[in-house]
RNA sequence: GUGGAUGUAGUUCAAUGGUAGAGCCCUGGCUUGUGAUGCCAGUUGUUGGGGGUUCGAAUCCCCUCGUCCACCCCA
């Protein structure tokens, strides 16, 4: 007698899923299109760590905002060093830019494809672990940048085939425009306290042009005439938003102007984007972006241009049609002998190398290995038994229409690749 | 972090305090070396986990974990 030992069931980690074939496929779907279109416009993958000091994004998103005050897996080593799971990719870009001593190099067009962490409640289209396909340009500060990484974007998105995406964008103005913005902003709010709701009567000081996206229909109703950055912008800034924009119209990029984006992480100025749709539920944003000409300088090198954005690729997957994971061409039927069984196994490696994905049934009955066949959806078996073997022959069988014939592994092979 | 829904076989779902079941999947069979439909047979569960109430709990109560959705935040 055997007793039944039940093992208690190990679980992922909440909110860290498995990505599983059909889910891979359509991961690899988003990022094949990314390294398509971004090759296009010169970008070059990088690849960066996924630990970090957990310091650098304290200085670089910012103390106060949610993801570094309450989101971050961070943790002590052995060593005592304070470490982080990235929370997102720009500011490890950044710190890579300038430990390699690039900031005399010119431009520099990255892309990067990788994991990042954010311990949130997981909801539809949030996990704790997801990947984002980041971009990140450095060195260029006129309109004609933000246009081409706004059209890398857009384009990549095209690529996937979506649709129902809208392209939004508006202006933070800068550090000389935006104080100014900043009081007029407060000084009407001020006036509608008795109408906002409590989150936003505290962000009128603490940070009071999140107010502007808060999504309490009431406060919206009040907002409607609050005062807006683009209206308010500095020369510099204003003629930046009108290159900008006549960048977008010159390349025939549809956009609308949105004057509600404001960005959570503090490195951002003047440009900020989104791409959005309305199939996700809560969690539309698909794409976002923007220009962060302060953030190199922040982490202690020379005063840098900079405009990127980041995709959530799961996201992303979520709007495609489902997938299959990869099929074989070819299953292998062996019948009889040992001698049998390995020629079967050096034929399914000649096809492999010859570059026809095969699958071996394994032996055993006739039936047991069809129905094999049939599971896989090989559109072709190969049947070899005793009399094949003498004849140096094997049995090519369409799966589809079941007509088969008698043919050299040669031959055989002609007729697989013929079917395309 | 807050709120709502939810958790039963590999999977989709039944079982309204009284013996845990069905479809699909899977395995084998319906004579010899041929799959899909058909027929027959078979395997499968600490009812997420732990406590409690009860003669008796999948069912009621408490705790905990996961999932889904929303708030929040964001990709």
């Amino acid at each position: 007698m055997t007793k039944k030992i039940t093992v208690k069931k190990i679980q992922s980690i909440r909110g860290i899923h498995d990505g599983l074939p059909e889910t891979v496929c359509q991961w690899q779907q988003v990022e094949s299109a990314a390294r398509t279109v971004f090759s296009r416009y010169a970008f070059n993958e990088v690849r960066l760590p996924i630990l970090e000091p957990t310091h650098l994004f304290v200085r670089s998103i910012g103390e106060q905002t949610d993801i570094v005050a309450k989101e971050m897996y961070h943790f002590v080593d052995q060593g005592h060093d304070h470490i982080c799971l990235r929370p997102e990719g720009t500011a490890g870009a950044v710190r890579a830019y300038l430990q390699a001593g690039l900031t005399r190099s010119g431009l520099q067009r990255w892309f990067y494809v990788g994991a990042m962490f954010r311990r949130e409640r997981p909801q539809k289209g949030r996990l704790r672990q997801f990947q984002q396909i980041g971009a990140e340009f450095f060195g260029a500060a006129g309109p004609l940048a933000d246009a081409e990484v706004l059209a890398m974007a857009w384009q990549l998105v095209h690529r996937l085939g979506l649709q129902h995406l809208t392209l939004e964008i508006n202006s933070l103005g800068c550090p000389a425009c935006r104080p100014g913005y900043r009081e007029k902003l407060v000084l009407f709010l001020r006036q509608q306290t008795a109408n906002l709701c409590p989150t936003c009567i505290q962000r009128i000081d603490s940070n009071p042009m999140r107010v502007l996206d808060c999504k309490v229909p009431q406060c919206q109703q009040y907002l409607q005439d609050a005062p807006e950055v683009i209206s308010h912008l500095c020369d510099d800034c204003n003629s930046h938003w009108q290159g900008l924009q006549a960048g977008l119209t010159a390349l025939s990029i549809p956009y609308c102007i949105n004057p509600r984006i404001v960005r959570g992480l503090d490195y951002y100025n003047r440009t900020a984007f989104e791409i959005v749709t309305d199939q996700l539920g809560a969690q539309g944003t698909v794409l976002a972006g923007g220009r962060y000409d302060g953030l190199v300088e922040s982490l202690g090198g020379p005063a840098t241009p900079a405009i990127g954005f980041a995709a959530g690729v799961e996201r992303l997957a979520l709007l495609l049609p489902e997938t299959m994971a990869e099929k074989a061409k070819v299953t292998m039927v062996a019948m009889g002998n040992e001698a049998v069984i390995l020629a079967s196994m050096r034929h399914a490696d000649t096809l492999r190398q010859a570059g026809i994905a095969t699958i071996h049934a394994g032996g055993g009955t006739m039936k047991r290995q069809m129905k094999i066949a049939d599971r896989e959806q090989t559109p072709f078996c190969l049947i070899i038994g005793e009399d094949e073997c003498a004849t140096g022959q094997v049995m090519c069988k369409n799966m589809r229409n079941g007509s088969q014939q008698q043919q050299t592994i040669t031959q055989a092979m002609n007729t697989i690749l013929q079917d395309g």
